[in-house]
DNA sequence: ATAATAACGAGA
DNA sequence: CTCGTTATTATC
């Protein structure tokens, strides 16, 4: 029933009119009478009897294209299990829109859809005639060449991959993607953003050239979305590229799921139940039998559960390829105060990083500034070490409500009068200062005569050339250049590191890791510098290009203050007494712990319950079933609930 | 939304 | 005890 209200999310069974027989088949939509309306509805399954008395008539079957395959039923309704949300919402993420003339002109060119696997040469399923696949880049990580045997042989291999800095991660995924279709499977691969698609893209059809795969996104229309979902639910195309539209695309014989840069906050999907396109795909793998790799320049903690749980396995480079692939990595001190001084035209670059810059473009190599963008949550830090302030009962991040305000939690809301840095004793707090975007006019003037192009929120470059000029960009936007950056500046690291976010370490880490694999080798005059304290555990992790590391020392610290991904955790935003109202319905787990209330915006309010791993599932059907309870009684005032919630303050 | 069903209370 | 009205709840 495609209606979102959770105390409706179930199957009704209907009786089938002679009519609409030979069409009523499992995955197509429907329309129903229900409860006295014309609602749309799914066809799940045919069933010979049905315990229910009194059976409505089937009113019609909306088209005959059975859109939901029964692997993706499944998973949607595994995926709105695991983040408390009904299924018909899952679907509506699951299935685009329809686009009946996009339907027209696919069935018409394809013949009525089969089960039989299509596209598949003969002789792919007896195991000595599978071709192998040239591992390429693959030999550079010891696990590699095996991994893409496995991809081949049909085996669930899984891989949580981390790239060497300067790895075409694009060639690698389209590796992989050729060694799955050389057993004969197919494959989906999920990247955050357009960028990285075309990129993918491109790479894909130099391998499997034309036709093979098919992209899959939000930002095509809804025309050619639905075609591109239709000639893959036919098999037409074994391999679906794309944003986390991708995530749930019909694949047959799925061999494989992979996600690039699994950090990137772009995969988090906005609408209810907003399931996040990693754990999506690896509930599809783990559902499926499919092999699975995440990768990235740098590693979530996520990704390190996986390798501690003993679910996947990683994929890294030796330590002496790293070395010589990474290139030459220095932090460089400088005062944020001084920063911020209005001052001298270079009072922003200190002067290792000017150094730098002005070796690499008198060596006629571009170099790249990596600036952060506007907009942070200002948080708290110690005056003294910056180490940011957290609650000293929940350990959440402090905030400083007003300019002279004392400090509260974000998370439970009590206020830490007497704050006593852990670090260094320290009382005195400091809120932390958002990066400036005036670097780009700036350095220009700083190196007069070097082109200066930028990249960033309103025009983003995929690639510049190779010679010498300045490359200003924020994360997520740093173009490709041609034969590497001879040097590569992360500056204003200190507003990433002191960001409100449990992830804050992490994402800064990912940010450089991004750029820094932009440069150079450092044996061919590539160069790094980041502005950022040297003794920092990011930092550590960026100049030793050891993110796995990183990830651990995360992942463990996490474990002790009970942060995800070590323990689960949900959000339930709305109305301070909805909020109230549900968690009082809800049967939690003995061993739930909620935290909060903290204010949230427009007069809402936040609460937070905390669970075991092992609790995740109970926890989210109660949540669940509670706001089952609150629908079905008709509560006005909605309730959001966020299971694995990205932004925890 | 709306129909069925349960709950309730007034008047016979 | 019955009827009419109103809250409640399920909706094939």
């Amino acid at each position: 029933m495609d209606v979102p209200l959770p105390h409706l999310d179930r199957p009704f069974d209907y009786l089938v009119p002679e009519a609409l027989d030979a069409d009523a088949r499992p995955g197509v939509r429907v329309k129903v009478r229900f409860a006295g309306q014309l609602v749309d509805g799914w066809l799940l399954e045919r069933a010979e009897a049905s315990e229910h008395p009194k059976l409505a008539y089937l009113e019609k079957v909306v088209s005959p294209v059975p859109v939901l395959s029964p692997e993706v039923a499944r998973l949607a309704r595994a995926v709105a299990d695991r983040y408390a949300g009904s299924l018909a919402d899952v679907l509506r993420l699951a299935v685009p829109p329809r686009h009946a003339r996009a339907e027209k002109a696919v069935t018409a060119a394809d013949a009525p859809t089969t089960d039989a696997p299509a596209g598949v040469p003969s002789g792919t399923t007896d195991a000595d005639a599978r071709a192998e696949v040239d591992p390429r880049g693959w030999r550079d990580y010891p696990a590699g060449p095996a991994l893409l045997r496995a991809l081949t042989d049909g085996r669930s291999a899984r891989a949580v991959w981390s790239a060497l800095p300067g790895e075409d991660w694009a060639d690698r995924y389209a590796d992989a993607v050729a060694a799955t279709v050389a057993g004969g499977r197919g494959a989906v691969v999920v990247v955050a953003d357009a960028r990285d698609l075309d990129r993918l893209d491109a790479a894909l059809t130099a391998v499997l050239g034309a036709g093979r795969h098919v992209r899959l996104t939000a930002a095509d229309g809804p025309a050619r979305r639905y075609r591109s979902f239709l000639t893959a639910l036919t098999g037409d195309a074994e391999v679906v590229i794309g944003t986390r539209a991708a995530m749930f695309a019909p694949v047959r014989r799925l061999g494989l799921v992979a996600i690039w840069d699994d950090g990137d906050d772009l995969h988090a999907e906005p609408r209810a139940p907003y399931p996040h396109a990693r754990d999506v795909l690896l509930t599809r793998a783990q559902l499926g039998d499919t092999a699975a790799v995440v990768g990235g320049y740098a590693r979530t903690a996520e990704a390190q559960l996986l390798v501690e749980t003993g679910w996947a396995r990683e994929v890294v480079a030796d330590r002496a390829v790293v070395r010589a692939r990474t290139p030459a990595m220095a932090p460089t001190g400088d005062d944020p105060q001084l920063a911020r001084d209005p001052g001298a035209a270079s009072a922003r670059l200190p002067s290792l990083a000017w150094t730098t810059a002005r070796d690499a473009l008198r060596a006629d190599l571009p170099v790249l500034v990596q600036v952060p963008r506007r907009g942070y949550v200002p948080s708290v830090a110690c005056a003294d070490c910056r180490a940011p302030a957290r609650c000293p009962h929940c350990a959440g991040p402090l905030a400083l409500p007003s300019a002279q305000g004392t400090p509260a939690c974000r998370w439970c809301g009590r206020v830490a009068a007497a704050y006593a840095c852990p670090e260094c004793g320290g009382r005195r707090l400091r809120a932390s200062v958002t990066g400036a975007r005036r670097t780009a006019e700036e350095l220009g003037r700083a190196f007069p005569g070097v082109p200066v192009r930028t990249s960033g929120r309103e025009e983003v470059l995929a690639a510049v050339p190779g010679g010498a000029g300045l490359v200003i960009a924020t994360p997520g936007a740093e173009p490709v250049a041609d034969g590497g950056y001879g040097a590569v500046l992360l500056l204003d690291s200190w507003a990433l590191l002191t960001r409100a976010d449990l992830r804050a370490g992490e994402e800064a880490l990912r940010r450089w890791t991004a750029a820094a694999a932009l440069a150079r080798p450092g044996t061919a005059g590539g160069r790094v510098v980041v502005v950022a304290d040297g003794a920092l555990a990011p930092v550590q992790a960026l100049l030793r290009w050891d993110s796995a590391w990183f990830a651990a020392r995360e992942l463990a610290e996490r474990r002790e203050l009970g942060f995800p991904p070590a323990v689960r955790m949900a959000s339930v935003t709305g109305a301070a007494e909805a909020v109230a109202d549900l968690l009082a319905g809800a049967r939690l787990p003995g061993d739930a712990e909620v935290l909060g209330p903290v204010p949230a915006d427009e007069g809402r309010e936040r609460m937070l319950v905390r669970v075991p791993r092992s609790r995740a599932a109970a926890m989210a059907e109660a949540l669940h079933a509670a706001a089952g309870q609150r629908s079905a009684r008709k509560a006005a005032d909605p309730v959001r609930l966020q299971v694995d919630p990205l932004i925890l303050f």
